[in-house]
DNA sequence: CGAATGATTGAATAAATGCTCAACTGTTTA
DNA sequence: TAAACAGTTGAGCATTTATTCAATCATTCG
């Protein structure tokens, strides 16, 4: 593996260490999975919720009032960690009720919190 | 708690549940940093780093060479890690070898990758 | 039915973010 | 000393993204 056929714009230092990774690494179906499945936690509003909805089910309006948003900035979440899979909601007459429907995700943020807890 | 107080454009069906959650809740200091944690493996780039980084400590020219992509924006990817502190770079000659920090991160990518392969 | 209410949706706007490019630093070596 | 090279940095640009706003859907109730 020469350099002719890199297309960064450096001289490889290291040809085994390239070697063993260069094949299939770059954009790997997993990698793009994983870092799409962190972009659902990176988001203030979306951890905030996923708290609230932690501990009961809950109602847009109410989580609306908890956080001081919109039913619309919310909904709009809802709908994004919905799409995730990382909660369902129960429709009860007017109302839609949003809880849990990940568990990984709680051992995730246990994990992130004590993370956090030891001082980064 | 009456309407008056609400800052949202609905009313409050659920007291008890929002009282519960109101009191210091929006933008406490440890959500924030849970969000701010996870948008660090919320990119693409830099989960493909950690996992390169994970299993040898790699120099920046080679980390851009796998993935295809100029020292630069390797650079600047490995300096937001540095500063979450998931990552420590040696330096030795005209290189820097780059390794992980944090065992943490390790843990929750394991779990993560659970989570996916379980079909999301 | 028609008003009221909980919730969703899509377009628009403002902010955040990742990469490129060019310039630069620091180290090695010829 | 000067060229070469690994790496960093900051500005600029393009893309993504979170919230707002207005319109709409769906359900309840007078």
């Amino acid at each position: 593996m020469g350099k002719s056929e890199m297309t960064c714009d450096c001289n490889v230092i290291h040809e085994d260490v390239v070697k063993m990774y260069k094949k299939g690494f770059s954009k790997s179906r997993l990698l793009i999975e994983l870092s799409d499945f962190f972009k659902i936690l990176s988001d203030n509003t979306r951890i905030s919720i996923l708290t609230i909805i932690d501990q009961n089910e809950v109602c847009v309006c109410d989580i609306a009032s908890i956080l001081d948003m919109t039913k619309s900035a919310v909904s709009h979440q809802l709908r994004v960690l919905k799409d995730a899979n990382l909660v369902k909601s129960r429709k009860s007459g007017k109302e839609n009720f949003y809880s849990f429907s990940d568990e990984h995700v709680k051992d995730i943020l246990e994990i992130a919190i004590e993370h956090i807890r030891e001082g980064e």
